[in-house]
DNA sequence: TTAGTATTCGGAGCGCTGCTCCGTTTTGTC
DNA sequence: GACAAAACGGAGCAGCGCTCCGAATACTAA
């Protein structure tokens, strides 16, 4: 797999010209795209957007999970260095997390369709669950632990199952007003806490 | 057995003899199917196994939706009756609540894909929706209105909103042993839980 | 029983998708 | 300018949902 390093964007040094400009306006034509249609958006029509094949999208990402990295791998690195900074300017380490959920859910509610896939279980989205996880739960995993040692909240919540939980919950149409995943997650929150009962 | 309830079909009494048997074989196909491959299963597939013409199956069952609630409608009745009954039998109306949302987990994570239909804003799944809605939302609102009425809860929390909560944490692969929806659950209903301030 | 008719059946067919294959074009180099 | 290597583009195949319509079947009336 795109031998990438790891934050960084290489884009592709030793590629060819016309290749590098392609694949910038692939990205580009599929960020379009991806709000007006969700990322589910048939790769054609990105192609069309793109004014290129459907092989050339393919050769630079080879699945769609690739491309949905791709498209929103600055936000998911912002949403995972926000972690750190939050635990050390928030009041405590409760603060810090529930903060820090915020953005996260934030994210996957306005990327129209983003959270479907990610809990997908096509395998042409298993790359995508791969990175999300890699990148954010070891933040999530931290805050937590943060969370857990001031006595904010019980011990035993996995990190996984959380993040997890949390992409669920956003699941779905998000112009609905009776349903609002920031309530449940304030719920699930308000479960962890600890009664701080001395 | 039941002359069939509001919403059901009466078992079409002026349909031809081998409409009736159609209907019967195709559903104990689904059924079948559905338990292999989840209820996302080419209708193709369905049919096959059916021993019967694709147009067939879209005759009795205009929509995947309704070939599912038909499929599990006695299951989802059953769940159905079972809140009142369960106000009636358990220690506390949380603790009804409590087992009721059991209930109703159990049945969704063992319907491979089910939860997964029941979320999608698919325009195909809608009736899907709409009958789990209107079957088991008075319900969920009957128990959560007793526990608040209890002092169990918190009042403010929408049946519609904790339904689809819910629903939403279960989707996914059901065999991931880093993922139980049960927990997060517990997670949720602990945070709707009041102090008991008394 | 038989003939007639309404009902039901079955699968070919259309449109849309994901993904690949391969002849053509572009780019970088000498 | 010539020539590989790299990249391109879209035709083409397979799988799916759903429909359409000639064929087959079950009821009914004589």
């Amino acid at each position: 797999m795109t031998a990438d390093s790891p934050a960084g964007k290489p884009p592709s040094r030793g590629k060819r010209a016309d290749a590098r400009r392609n694949r910038e306006t692939v990205l580009a034509a599929a960020a379009e795209v991806f709000v007006t249609s969700g990322v589910d958006a048939p790769i054609r029509q990105i192609a069309a957007r793109a004014g290129v094949g459907m092989a050339t999208i393919y050769r630079h990402f080879p699945t769609r999970a690739d491309l949905i990295t791709a498209v929103y791998r600055h936000q998911i690195e912002a949403c995972a260095e926000a972690g750190p900074n939050l635990l050390a300017s928030a009041d405590s380490p409760f603060e810090a997390l529930r903060q820090w959920i915020d953005l996260f859910v934030d994210f996957l509610v306005t990327k129209h369709g983003l959270a479907d896939a990610l809990q997908s279980d096509d395998d042409r989205f298993a790359a995508l669950h791969d990175y999300f996880l890699d990148r954010l739960l070891p933040v999530c995993a931290e805050l937590l632990d943060a969370a857990v040692e001031a006595g904010d909240i019980g011990p035993g919540t996995q990190p996984y199952e959380l993040m997890r939980g949390i992409g669920n919950l956003c699941i779905g149409r998000d112009d609905d007003p009776r349903y609002d995943p920031r309530r449940l997650i304030a719920l699930l929150l308000q479960g962890l806490r600890r009664p701080h009962a001395s």
